[in-house]
DNA sequence: GAGTAAGACGAACGTTCGTGCTAAATACGA
DNA sequence: TCGTATTTAGCACGAACGTTCGTCTTACTC
């Protein structure tokens, strides 16, 4: 579900212009819109800071509403790329990766991936209210998040890291809170010890919930880069 | 046209007509600005939804920033009236005013005091990367409900609710998030569970930093309406 | 080299945006 | 009841919006 195939080629091996200009325009689409918002999202600023035409940047779309669903689709492609599949490369199943979810979560926002904050925090506040198939998909990427930190959570059940009577969805709903305010007050303040509060947050409640059995909370570091996970990384990693 | 002569007021030195009409249209300029925010909130579309001129509408406020501003701060008197200024006239210092404070703005944002939910959470996400005094004041203001939640925490330490090792500006932190959550989920999904969730959230973390002379915290209630916190209510209220 | 298709362009469509002006209507103290 | 100050409407503006159209360049196929 989260994290799928490959990209297919033009006809003969190279990829054709129009694609390079796809891929170039949905780059500069995803800051722009986590910046001005999904309808602050205008063809006519996109193409002039692109420095082309409005009805060239138009041909690939179709409709700004296409316009939209394929930067969405862009952001989510590199949402997976920067937090999704590096944790599942590196981080054993359970207590581990549920923090290393919200770790990289907290990075990606902190680091600032998009330039205007979480794309999706941005994205889903701004079209709660508008029902079609923008929003649909918007809240359907959402989900599919809340699932993984479920699933993780779970999985820690399941190997015994933590207490099998929490609510899984519960604690998942607590960790998207916690990182989405992390990314709110950082965006609204500027404010970077919010992330460290939501860490913090996240960390106690793991605590909380964790089992006798459970490797120490504390070792549980930020610095993840360059082998302070080897310890745990890379024994059945996938899924 | 809009709310002549119809609207009695006691014929001597009442509220001026304009005032009146500015009121009718702040009303109106909130809710629409929860949904289609800040920015989509349009001279051109408030004033058909309240029947009467763009140009008789925008001579009451000058531009359409100072009707923003004017909108936020209507927003504000709202908010004031429907969640702090109850909690702090019916309940007492310490734990239960804090318990109140964070059920009082669960119910507002389920309750759709804005229809399209917390006018705070959507503007502050809108605005956070539109530098200005607008983005300036909603700033503002949601650092006031932050010092408020921080303040009920304080006190509840002073008492001798709270653990006082307890830091008030976390708790703050994670009761904000949990309770935005709840509205996020609400508005995104529909999801009325997502408000038993940040209730629940709140209520454990709550329980975690209690004292032993702390009043139970089972004994917080859901339904506070009539009687139920009638135990707690009016002895030295104020400030 | 001729033919074809993709890609980008500039101009213009009708609409709506925020914002000025000026005139009409209305409210209200005298 | 009248006169004036406030309040509202009418109209026009330039800019930007999404969208359509026809044209021109480029690159690949035969």
């Amino acid at each position: 579900m989260l994290m799928s195939g490959s990209e297919q080629q033009g006809p003969r091996g190279r990829v054709a212009q129009g694609e390079r200009t796809r891929a170039a325009i949905l780059r500069a689409a995803v800051d722009l819109a986590s910046i001005e918002g999904l309808e602050g999202l205008t063809i006519g600023r996109l193409s002039t800071e692109l420095a082309m035409s409005k009805s060239g940047l138009f041909a690939h779309f179709g409709s700004k509403e296409e316009l939209q669903l394929a930067t969405i689709e862009a952001a989510r492609a590199i949402f997976i790329e920067e937090v999704v599949r590096p944790v599942l490369e590196s981080s054993e199943r359970g207590l581990p990766r549920i923090w290393e979810l919200c770790e990289r979560w907290t990075e990606y926002a902190q680091r600032g991936v998009f330039k205007g904050g979480c794309f999706f925090a941005a994205a889903s506040s701004e079209f709660d209210g508008r029902p079609g198939p923008v929003r649909d998909r918007i809240a359907e990427i959402m989900l599919e998040w809340l699932a993984a930190l479920e699933r993780g959570v779970r999985e820690a059940q399941e190997i015994g890291h933590l207490d099998a009577k929490a609510d899984p969805r519960q604690i998942a709903f607590e960790f998207n809170a916690l990182e989405m305010a992390g990314n709110w007050a950082f965006q609204l303040y500027g404010d970077l010890k919010a992330f460290t509060r939501a860490r913090e947050a996240i960390r106690e409640r793991l605590r909380s919930a964790a089992t006798a059995q459970a490797p120490p909370i504390a070792s549980l570091g930020t610095a993840r880069r360059e082998g302070k996970l080897s310890s745990f990384a890379r024994s059945s990693s996938n899924e």
